[in-house]
DNA sequence: TATTGTTATACTCTATAACTATA
DNA sequence: TATAGTTATAGAGTATAACAATA
């Protein structure tokens, strides 16, 4: 079973286009699990990292900050209770609207997102590097698209 | 990029290499629900699609058609006993183990593969349709590379 | 009446452990 | 002792609905 364990043995000629959703599914799962094991070392979780490094780019009322992010808003609550729990992350009172709370980046968060970019960037370097070093940007950018397609 | 709703405004220059796990989650997440949401109609999930056309390419025993799709051995008996409540699959003795079942494929099962192809192959041709003719195959080729990465 | 954030709840997918019957 | 399949269970992650405070 040198090969039977790879993956599907498709011998339909439907195989390529039958595996997309497939594939982007494994890995997506693959990388997750590769990414939560290195990003534990700092205590974060992929989730917990994206939402504090883009909460530092701006100032995001949690709903906003949800939808930046692609989280639900209840999902997001989670979070920032999880985020603020262990101080890097706290919920400001909005400057126009007293429903609305501005989710801060305490210095504590600030220095933490330096160590998870890190993290992250080593990670992911090592994760791409199995790509020839001209396909990586049109990947991405592939990716990107794909996302994009559907909201537009 | 007025567009604020669209993604995180990231203003560090980590932020391409520092999506692309998100990006993978959202792009797999977002086509998963369109997926599922087309093979509805032939009253199939994404992984009953991919288990029950999987089944039909050659003599899996269960276990190794969890290896061959990726999933855990636990999710493959769920999803066999749905197929065989359904009557699409089926459970066959193995030839030389009697403790393993090959899964086998009813004629039922493989009009609704047929059923099912068809759906997904619209579905993906609609998803690939804002990729370039010329930049698909190489996008689903980095990803299978990708994924192959870690196994190897 | 609509919206922000919250709580409670449920559902899906996946993972872990223990069991059986074979090998 | 190890493996194939099963069962039960637990854990993530996400989604839905209802609520309070505010707009």
């Amino acid at each position: 079973m040198a090969t039977a364990a790879r993956g599907p043995a498709t011998d339909s000629p439907a195989s390529l286009a039958e595996n997309l959703c497939w594939l982007l599914a494994r890995a997506s799962q693959s990388l997750t699990i590769e990414l939560t094991a290195a990003l534990a070392e700092a205590g974060l979780s992929p989730r917990h990292h994206c939402v504090l490094s883009t909460a530092m780019t701006g100032e995001y009322t949690q709903t906003a900050l949800a939808q930046a992010v692609g989280l639900d808003k209840t999902t997001m609550v989670v979070t920032i209770d999880e985020l603020e729990a262990a101080g890097l992350a706290e919920r400001r009172p909005a400057a126009g609207d007293r429903r609305a709370r501005v989710i801060g980046v305490t210095k504590a968060g600030v220095k933490k997102v330096a160590e998870s970019r890190a993290i992250v960037a080593r990670t992911q370097a090592q994760i791409l590097s199995s790509l020839p070093a001209h396909e990586r940007a049109p990947f991405v950018d592939a990716l990107t698209r794909l996302i994009g397609r559907e909201s537009v």
